[in-house]
DNA sequence: GCGGATGTTTTTAACGTTCAAACCCCGTGG
DNA sequence: CCACGGGGTTTGAACGTTAAAAACATCCGC
């Protein structure tokens, strides 16, 4: 494995040069460049990481805790990842993954890895409503950046991006009105989950902004399940008033209202209209495909590295609100 | 942030001692272990993890390729690399991921990340019919560790940990037959993909074994949607003799199947028995729950890192075959 | 009382890189 | 003719750690 050295006395030029070949190539003279920069091919060197970060105190890698899975399906999480890392090695860096206990239980993990210089920095996601990390991250002045808002602070500690979930059910109601659908409904959570109420409130708004109703139209479901999905539509579909649209917070929610309305021999695109949020594989590979939200993977993944291993100078906002984007598939087809 | 020297000079011995005090404490006289232990935990000191590599050149991060998504839908990847980390974890270890071209294009990268030592070694997932990056890293000296075979070789350089898709299958069959189902179908891929026809004849043997029938009741999906699967259970109802348990290679097939069983008035679990492969997010979800041949992921995170990991000495057999576990639910209750 | 064995601690020298300062050479202007 | 400036290059030191060898201390048996 060849060193800086070697190659120097390849070149027949100090060590110095060399590594100026490398990190400051104006610095030398054309014909030197020229001569270490064969040196370095011949000899097929690459710099050594660790010696290199030792000097300059900067590894290059962001660290992200792999979410513990039964917690939650997280269906999008491999184009999550696949994102930031694309976006990471842009920048010459690249991801590390590492485990933690959730809430404040896992600080002295996010702390160890920083102090003992494995990482520069966090990635956060998965944030929860009163999520700790925020706050003592910041207090620690470990640098990070987080996926997702701290729902029901006015103010949130560092610097995050968001995907706007309102604007996301707008932009669904927007597209069943257009197809003809005058009476949509909302599959969601509980009120406790601030997400849930982000996509809540757009649904509500948006019908109201349209001179839709909306009474007896929101229902919440306990679990994020294909099951909850199905009877909260049965639900709704006994009650009195025909649906003929539902927004569906999640995929995994909506592919329960897609089951529902074909027991009941509805066909879901022409009878009523659903769409997910999150845009899954599943909503791909559903018949007859799921009209879904789709998060701007490659933004979120590019904004966040961005602002994380943007210098000090970048006074950005604190925050970068993003807008999903509607797939249309067979489930929300022209009635 | 303080520093070896920061602590010796603290405890009052030289540096020396106090990273044996960290690395090798079984040299150091009881009272100045304590002594130099009471220093570190006052001064906060955590060892700098680049000047350690420098020196031994030895990073503890292996890497690990994040499969591109469009690809193939992998819905146990999260699972998959959660235990991965931790089984990391314990020995000190992390994940760093990357990103790489398929197939051939993508060996500059490995190498790279080698060379440039951001990691000792990786661990392959995604493995192909001719999975190119075995050999070459093999050949490079690169140490490495494979999760899936290489179908189709004789033999596959370096070692591997892969689970018994036949035995999978097997088992698959076995617990229908036991509840009672007489004519059990196998909803496939083409022949091409190994790990489809390993799945395949673990059908094949124990229906044959079982004295069941198995002409006519193997089905190849062309794609691994949901679709496809309903097609081919619609088929398999449509033909002489009745089915009542289906096989499927895959959790995204069994879901089909259900769906088409649920269609036709049959209630999946009673009328006919389902189940699918690899329990993903997914099984739990749909209703009635989803009989699905769970992976042994830590056990398989497990065996990889202990076999990447362990020293030369480790003169392990080259691959380690594990056996899923059938998790019974709904789709297989007793008819 | 001395050679040797054993146990503990210190010294010296790296690992491969980059930063800061020094140096050299050459052209320019006073 | 010399001081000055600046591009191009080298020198020296440092980043924080560990391996190997050296030094020192203690104890034992003869």
């Amino acid at each position: 494995m060849a060193t800086l050295k070697q190659v120097a006395a390849h070149a027949e030029v100090s060590v110095q040069t060399v590594s100026n070949a490398l990190n400051a190539p104006h610095r030398l003279r054309p014909d030197t460049l020229e001569r270490v920069n064969r040196s370095i091919e011949l000899l097929n060197y690459r710099p050594n990481r660790n010696a290199r970060s030792l000097r300059t105190s900067a590894v290059e890698l962001i660290g992200y805790c792999v979410p513990s899975w039964p917690n939650q399906t997280h269906l999008v999480m491999d184009q999550f990842l696949h994102a930031l890392c694309a976006a990471a090695e842009r920048t010459g860096r690249h991801i590390l993954l590492f485990t933690a206990p959730g809430g404040v239980d896992g600080m002295p993990t996010y702390d160890d890895l920083h102090a003992r210089r494995l990482v520069d920095g966090f990635v956060l996601s998965q944030t929860e409503t009163h999520d700790p990390r925020h706050g003592w991250l910041k207090q620690q002045g470990i640098p990070f950046v987080s996926f997702g808002r701290v729902w029901k602070e006015t103010t949130q500690p560092g610097a995050w991006v968001d995907v706007d979930g309102a604007a996301g059910s707008a932009t669904a109601v927007r597209h069943l009105y257009e197809t003809g659908r005058r009476r949509i409904a909302f599959l969601g959570w509980p009120k406790s989950s601030g997400l849930a109420e982000d996509r809540a409130n757009g649904w509500r708004d948006t019908c109201q902004d349209l001179g839709l109703p909306t009474a007896g139209l929101a229902v919440r479901c306990r679990e994020d399940t294909i099951e909850e999905g199905a009877h909260a539509t049965a639900r709704l579909l006994d009650a009195d008033g025909a649906v003929d649209g539902i927004v569906a917070l999640s995929d995994i929610l909506a592919l329960g209202a897609l089951r529902e309305l074909t027991r009941r021999g509805l066909t879901p695109g022409r009878d009523v209209g659903v769409t997910g949020f999150d845009d899954s594989p599943l909503a791909e590979v559903v018949s007859p495909g799921l009209t879904s939200l789709r998060q701007p993977m490659d933004q979120i993944a590019e904004e966040l590295i961005t602002i994380l291993t943007g210098g000090p100078a970048e006074t950005a906002p604190a925050g970068r609100l993003l807008q999903p984007e509607l797939v249309i598939r067979g489930s929300s087809a022209p009635g």
